[in-house]
DNA sequence: CGGGCAATGTAACTTTTGATACAGAAAACG
DNA sequence: CGTTTTCTGTATCAAAAGTTACATTGCCCG
């Protein structure tokens, strides 16, 4: 575990505090689709991300979802950070993009090591910093873009965290993620397509760099 | 000084720490309607509120804003904090919804202070985490609702802030604040008065409770 | 290879929001 | 008091997004 550790996070953490992780951590490993963390749950350990990505979706009062942002390799959730200090409720849903590799961490080490080291503590506050400034690039998304500007955001997003110019998606999946229906998103798809920018395949969308 | 920190703080800190605080920190009063941070400027100091409220809007690339959510005493701007650790330009504008005071305390304080004060330590948590969730219901609110509803939660949220019933502000600058078009608000308010859930007047609107 | 099913395409219509234009009412002010 | 400015009400039209319904197209699998 020490040495996957390393490959992630060898650069911020002392070697000191790399070996603590490595004696209380847990490592767990997930598969494209699990369902990590679920609305409403209570956390209790706070997850670093080794490999693979992960969804971080918000719940409508009725039925819907939102797709927050994207965490990958070196991330960690402060969504759930918010809930290990704060003892709540989770505010949101963290799905698999990909298959990958978490490390657990139990809270109590979390807060020690706030005091003990400041390599933890800023990296505690990067992940605040990143998770913030996600969620300001979501409310611009909402606020100032229409949603053909979202969807094509949406699928350089896409490309970028799984790797590929082909994305391995319907179109009603695609709706769940934007909040919005199927027809408006195959109506949009349609549209991007005759601009040249994307290549509609059955369940797989091709993008098409300029 | 040291006596209104106590007041909004001194539940919080301990007693060497409001010490400490009143010794590096400015007190600082401000008006309604002062600009207390502006887009790109870099932020070296972190603001305490001390009494009033402030609201944080983030800009549009072209034209336009649109409110995050306010601050009130015992508040700090988790997105200040984001800049002043992070050494990067402010994403937001923060201004003055009523008069006011805060004290500012310089970026180095704050950052040994969370080495040596579990208590501040906890305070910067709680602030991001408190702001993370204002978040939240800022997505919520633009994702998963109409304008009508925007509109009377911003309502409900001004008469709390500022705790009056009678909001004073023209149709047009709520159109600012929700990045809209005054005729919409117009409109929509027209509507509401109509359910009877407001009562409409000159440059104010008056809430009607149940 | 043909039936069944999931995925996509498309049409027609409604609702919501935005844009423009202008009229009337209230305050501001010399 | 009359003029000017600000604020509000409303009508009309256009664009964006959501809804419903149904046709078509591939693909899986017996």
């Amino acid at each position: 575990m020490l040495s996957l550790l390393k490959e992630s996070y060898g650069y911020i953490f002392e070697e000191k505090l790399l070996d603590e992780i490595a004696q209380v951590a847990q490592l767990k490993t997930f598969e494209e689709g699990d369902i990590l963390i679920d609305f409403g749950d209570y956390i209790k350990t706070m997850p670093l991300l080794l490999s693979g990505a992960i969804k971080i979706l918000r719940e409508d009062f009725d039925e819907g979802e939102l797709l927050l942002y994207f965490l990958e390799k070196g991330d960690t959730c402060a969504m759930t950070m918010a809930c290990c200090l704060g003892e709540t409720k989770s505010e949101i849903r963290a799905v698999a993009e990909t298959k990958g590799e978490v490390v657990m961490i139990p809270v109590a080490k979390m807060e020690e090591w706030l005091g003990k080291y400041k390599s933890w503590r800023n990296f505690v506050f990067n992940s605040y910093n990143s998770r913030l400034k996600e969620m300001l690039m979501a409310i611009d998304n909402l606020a100032f873009m229409n949603m053909d500007e979202r969807l094509y955001n949406y699928l350089l997003d896409k490309a970028q965290i799984n790797k590929t110019d082909f994305i391995q998606n319907t179109h009603q999946e695609i709706a769940y993620d934007l909040h919005t229906s199927r027809v408006v998103i195959s109506r949009l798809l349609k549209a991007l397509e005759n601009k040249g920018k994307i290549k509609l395949h059955r369940a797989s969308i091709e993008l098409v760099r300029a």
